[in-house]
RNA sequence: GCCCUCAUCGUCUAGUCUGGUCAGGACACAGGCCUUUCAAGCCUGGUACAUGGGUUCAAAUCCCGUUGAGGGCACCA
C-alpha cells in the first residue's frame, strides 16, 4: 500500500513554525516512500475563520519548497479537499453512527453544560459532559430541533493507541469524554471531520503534533465505530518557544512568512527544522543537509520524544553558512530585493548600481546571518552619510592634528590614482601607511570611519570601489573640515 | 484538580533497545591565532546524565518511587 500523510492545516491565522516542522515531517516521510502529501483545509469552525489564511500557507510551503499530490487547489481523487464543502458527508456519517447506537443527541443548553463544568471544577472532578441525554430515548429529540451529536464512549474498559513513536498508550474509557461530533450548526466538529476523511482520502500514516495525543482515543473509537481500519499515529513532540512553552501567537517573529522577510533562505529553514525533534544519530555529526542527504536519512523512528526549543541563535549560523555557500551571482540575486526594499538600490537595477553590487556582494558574503543585515552593511555605500563626529576621525594612539594630515595625504593620494578599483587602491594605500609610518589598522580605520560613518563596514577598498571616486574624496574632504574645525575649537589662536 | 507524554551541557542533540570506550558533536559563551574594523576560518577551554531507591562485578543505559517540565481536559483546531 502506498504512503499517503496529511497536512491539514485550520485557516484561522499564519502558519507558525512548530506547524511547518510537523510539515517538514509529514512531507520528507511521503517522499522518501515515494508516497502521497495531501493537503486539506479544516474550517469547520466558522466563527474563527481567516479569509486570505489558506494562500499565506500555501505560500509559505511553496517558498520552502514543500510540494503536494492533492489539495484545494490542485484537486484530486478524493475532493473536495476543503472541510466547509463536505458537510453532507459528515451529516450522514453522523446519522450512520446514531443507527448504530454510538452516537446520541443532545440538546443540552450551553448553560446547562457551563453550570455543570461549574460544579465539576468545585468539586474537583474530571470536567466532562455528565451524560444527560446519553439515554434518552432515540425519539426524545427531534432531528429539527437545535441539537448537537454526541459520541457514545463506552464508560468502561480501555482504549489503547498504537503510536509509532511512543508505542502502545492507554487511556480509561472513563476519562474519555462524550465529545461532540456534529455542532448544532451543521458542521462537524475536528474529531469527527478528521476521522472521516482521513479515512475517505486514505490516509495511511497520521503524523500530527503531540498535543493531539489526548484526543487519539477519540479517533481510535471512531474508527472502530465504523468498522474502519487503523492508519498509523505518529505524535511528534512539540517546538516551545524560548520560554519553554508551546509555540503560539505571543511569540514574535514566528510565522514562516517573517522568517522569509528576515532573509532566511528557505533551504537553510527547512534543513534547520527537519533536525528540530530529529538526528541522524549513529554517530554521524553532520548538521548540513541537503534536501536530497534528508530524504534520504530522515527516519521518523528515531524523532526524539521530548519537546524542543527553537533556537533561533543557532538558526541564524545555518543560515550563515548556506549564504557563504553560494556563489556570489546567486547571493546578490538574492539580496537585490533587500536593497530595493529599503530603498538602497531602484527597482529595474540600473547598470551603475549593478556594477556596485557585484563589488559588494562578496565582500559582505561572510558577514551576513539573515540577507535582510546586508541593508545596515552596506547602506552608506547607496545613500549620503552625514558627516562622522570629529572624535570618531581620530586614529587609536594618533592626535587629531595627526589623523587630520593624515585623512589630506589619502585624499591627495586618491585623487591621482589611475584605476578606480580595490586591486589598484590597496598598494599605493598600503605604501602611504609605510610611508606615514604609520600601521595600516590605524590609517584604513580613520578611512573607514569618514567614509562610511562607521567603525565597523564591510573591508575597505571593495567599500570604496564601490562607493566611487567622486564620493570617496567628497566624504574625505568633509572629514577633513570637520576634524579641522574641531581642531580650531579646541585651540583657539 | 484529573488524564497523557517526556527528562543527557544554557540550547539542539549522539549514546539508552543489545548495561562495561575520560559521556561525543553542534550552536552559544570565554581565551588565543589570523587580520584594515567586523565577520569568516583555525586552535584551546568551561559547562550535562533531575532525584531517591533497587537489579548487577559493573547503570546515562534495566525496574520502581519522587520531583520537574510539556500537552490535553470546548457546539476550537
Amino acid at each position: 500500500m502506498t504512503v499517503r500523510v496529511r497536512f491539514a492545516p485550520s485557516p484561522t491565522g499564519q502558519p507558525h513554525i512548530g506547524n511547518i516542522r510537523t510539515v517538514v515531517f509529514n512531507w520528507l516521510f511521503a517522499r522518501q516512500h515515494g508516497g502521497q502529501f495531501i493537503i486539506r483545509v479544516e474550517d469547520t469552525d466558522r466563527t474563527r475563520y481567516v479569509p486570505d489564511a489558506v494562500n499565506v500557507m500555501f505560500n509559505s510551503l511553496r517558498w520552502l519548497g514543500l510540494d503536494w499530490d492533492e489539495g484545494p487547489d490542485v484537486g484530486g481523487p478524493h475532493g473536495p479537499y476543503v472541510q466547509s464543502e463536505r458537510l453532507p458527508i459528515y451529516r450522514e456519517k453522523a446519522q450512520e453512527l446514531l443507527d448504530k447506537g454510538w452516537a446520541y443527541r443532545c440538546n443540552c443548553s450551553p448553560e446547562r453544560l457551563e453550570r455543570v463544568r461549574e460544579e465539576q471544577r468545585a468539586r474537583g472532578e474530571m470536567i466532562m459532559y455528565d451524560g444527560h441525554c446519553r439515554d434518552l430515548p432515540a425519539n426524545a429529540i427531534s432531528p429539527d430541533e437545535p441539537h448537537v451529536i454526541r459520541l457514545k464512549m463506552p464508560r468502561e474498559g480501555q482504549t489503547q493507541v498504537h503510536d509509532m513513536l511512543k508505542g502502545e498508550v492507554v487511556f480509561e474509557n472513563s476519562g474519555i469524554d462524550d465529545q461532540v461530533l456534529l455542532k448544532s450548526d451543521g458542521f462537524p466538529t475536528y474529531h469527527l471531520a478528521v476521522v472521516v476523511d482521513d479515512y475517505l482520502m486514505q490516509i495511511t500514516h497520521i503524523i500530527r503534533g503531540d498535543d493531539w495525543l489526548s484526543s487519539a482515543p477519540k479517533h481510535v473509537t471512531l474508527y472502530r465505530a465504523f468498522g474502519w481500519e487503523l492508519p498509523e499515529f505518529a505524535h511528534v513532540p512539540l517546538v516551545l518557544g524560548a520560554d519553554g512553552r508551546k509555540l503560539g501567537k505571543r511569540h514574535g517573529a514566528i510565522s514562516v512568512a517573517e522568517f522569509e522577510r528576515q532573509g532566511y533562505l528557505p533551504e537553510a529553514l527547512f534543513n534547520f527544522l527537519a533536525l528540530v525533534g530529529w538526528a541522524p544519530g549513529e554517530g554521524v555529526d553532520q548538521e548540513v543537509f541537503s534536501r536530497e542527504e534528508l530524504l534520504q536519512r530522515f527516519d521518523m523512528k528515531r524523532v526524539n520524544l521530548a519537546p524542543a526549543v527553537f533556537s533561533y541563535e543557532k538558526l541564524d549560523w545555518m543560515n550563515g553558512v548556506y549564504i557563504r555557500a553560494l556563489s556570489p551571482e546567486a547571493l546578490m540575486e538574492r539580496l537585490i530585493p533587500f536593497w530595493q526594499d529599503a530603498g538602497l538600490v531602484p527597482y529595474p537595477v540600473t547598470t551603475e548600481s549593478l556594477a556596485q553590487l557585484q563589488v559588494m556582494t562578496p565582500i559582505v558574503q561572510e558577514r551576513l546571518k539573515v540577507l535582510k543585515d546586508v541593508v545596515p552593511l552596506t547602506d552608506f555605500v547607496f545613500a549620503d552619510i552625514p558627516t562622522p563626529a570629529p572624535e570618531a576621525l581620530i586614529g587609536p594612539k594618533m592626535t587629531a592634528e595627526q589623523s587630520l594630515q593624515t585623512l589630506e595625504a589619502v585624499r591627495s593620494l586618491l585623487a591621482g590614482v589611475l584605476n578606480w578599483d580595490a586591486a589598484s587602491l590597496e598598494p599605493p594605500l598600503r605604501q602611504l601607511c609605510k610611508d606615514l609610518g604609520l600601521k595600516a589598522g590605524q590609517v584604513l580605520g580613520i578611512i573607514r570611519v569618514a567614509t562610511s560613518g562607521k567603525e565597523v563596514a564591510p573591508p575597505l577598498f571593495g567599500s570604496l570601489e564601490a562607493l566611487g571616486r567622486h564620493a570617496t574624496l567628497q566624504r574625505l574632504r568633509r572629514a577633513e573640515d570637520a576634524l579641522a574645525a574641531s581642531i580650531q575649537q579646541a585651540s583657539p589662536a
